[in-house]
DNA sequence: CTGTTATATTACCAAATAGTTATATGTCAT
DNA sequence: ATGACATATAACTATTTGGTAATATAACAG
């Protein structure tokens, strides 16, 4: 397998479910790494190690409540998913509708 | 009780580079086999085996001409995609008005 | 200091992944 | 029927992935 891959490929590390849920978490609200373990079907190291990723991804920030480390979502990176995905909304999608009008009047 | 469906994880399968590129491959038109081999950097069985898996998936259909076998996009399943995205575009676009959202991507 | 709590890192392993070559299958042309 | 063409499948393999247990690091409490 001679495969260059990027170092932080966005859609490998959301393929993952354990990190997606992760995200979803976050979502909600800044949480401390054993809330997570909490909610996850992971162990803490297991936990850690998803959340080193998502780091490394620009996907969560860390701040530190004494011994605690809060993670906070930063979903600006999912901007990529979405815009990849956007020439492919058409063919599913409804609320585009009245904007493929407008393009069409403007052709 | 053989009711085994392959978990197919959507975000798993758009998660691998030379599949997306399949994808976006034939958002410009059906295409057969050759000519998606010649637009990629695998071998034969390789686009096959993507192949295989986008069919699975929902992702791909197929129709016959003589011996080739022709690939049409099928990007619904995307959807699910997209769904999950719904929730975190405010955290970069704070209207979620269509059109901006559009115009704001055409830049 | 000492012990406790919270998190990160290390070392290891099983399973999954994605690639290859070789081969099978199916269709067309002669 | 035979050979060429188009694609799929099989068999194999290196690499990556995601999990765990054990350990290190760091901050707080007393």
């Amino acid at each position: 397998m001679q495969n260059q891959r990027k170092p932080t490929n966005l859609f490998e590390i959301i393929a993952e479910t354990n990190r997606r849920h992760i995200i979803d978490l976050l979502r909600t609200r800044p949480r401390s790494v054993g809330e997570i373990v909490e909610r996850s079907q992971l162990s803490q190291p297991g936990v850690s190690k998803h959340l080193r990723i998502l780091r490394e991804a620009g996907l969560v920030t860390t701040s530190k409540e004494s011994q605690k480390h809060i993670y906070h979502l930063r979903a600006e990176p999912l901007k990529e998913i979405d815009h990849w995905l956007e020439p492919y909304r058409q063919y599913w999608s409804d609320r585009l509708d009245a904007l493929e009008e407008f393009l069409d009047e403007e052709e």
